[in-house]
DNA sequence: ATGGTGGCCCGGCCA
């Protein structure tokens, strides 16, 4: 089973690439962020013709989650959960393929003494008190989005830019760890050990073309899925060309279930 | 260099 996870910083903008990149790509899974639409205008039927069903969680203008299936999608909720609100778009879950599969777009926290960033840190033990309720670690579950922390400084290409900024703080890092206390595995860093691999470069300054970039898009998995890990890679080729995402998207490939 | 680019939708916010 191929699952991956994409900001597509707006899909309205991004569709046509979105489209190709499936055909071209062909997972089975997808967790989309920033979709950055309101949810009846999200394009199910598009995706339907290339063999995905598909959930949106969205609220127009800004934020949105998404998740495409061609292996099931069923038991879907939206945020977390109808005891608890969250004012802006950002989680979304699904079962497919027998994986509790979750879409996660972190806030970003905007800078360390602003409402967003508390806000981000309240919203990350949401994550883990929803993991905690309902979710077990050691049943096949996904957490793959835009995570919008750098796990360790070999994932931000100048860690010294990010000194008292948000992406890198220890509370932010703090926030993450407990989510992998709780079980979740990085599962792209199980196959990939180095530095300076990247999925996500600023449009400013030509980022991408000099290889500055962070790796804040993150597929977590618990350990039935950690162990069935057989690939992973960033899709560099989706941040090139003509009207990219600002972010490339994470593919990990699972063996199947034995 | 406290900018830069690109998305929303058309002035300013957000990333």
């Amino acid at each position: 089973m191929r699952i991956a996870t994409w900001n597509v910083n707006s899909l309205k903008a991004r569709m046509e690439r979105v489209e190709s990149w499936l055909v071209d790509v062909a997972p089975d899974v997808v967790c989309l962020q920033e979709t950055k639409l309101a949810d009846g205008a999200f394009p199910h039927m598009a995706f339907q013709a290339l063999g995905y069903e598909s959930a949106h969680h969205g609220e127009g203008r800004w934020n949105g989650v998404a998740i495409l299936s061609r292996v099931g999608l069923s038991d879907v909720v939206a945020g977390f959960g109808p005891d608890h609100s969250d004012p802006e778009a950002r989680l979304l879950w699904a079962t497919c393929g027998g994986v509790r599969v979750a879409s996660a777009y972190v806030p970003n926290g905007r800078a360390l003494d602003h409402d967003h960033y508390r806000y981000k840190l309240a919203w990350l033990a949401e994550l883990l008190r929803m993991l905690d309720e309902h979710e077990s670690p050691r049943s096949p579950v996904v957490v793959a989005g835009d995570f919008n922390i750098a796990p360790t400084d070999a994932d931000v290409w100048d860690p010294a830019q990010f000194v008292d900024a948000t992406h890198t703080s220890e509370a932010e890092r703090d926030a993450l760890d407990a989510l992998i206390s709780w079980g979740l595995v990085d599962t792209f860093r199980l196959l990939n050990p180095d530095p300076g691999l990247y999925s996500w470069w600023d449009y400013r300054a030509g980022r991408f073309h000099k290889h500055e970039g962070m790796r804040i898009d993150l597929v977590l998995g618990t350990a039935p899925v950690a162990e069935r890990v057989s690939f992973a890679t960033i899709d560099r080729n989706a941040r090139k060309g003509q009207q990219p995402s600002d972010h490339a998207p994470v593919i990990v490939d699972l063996n199947p279930t034995p």
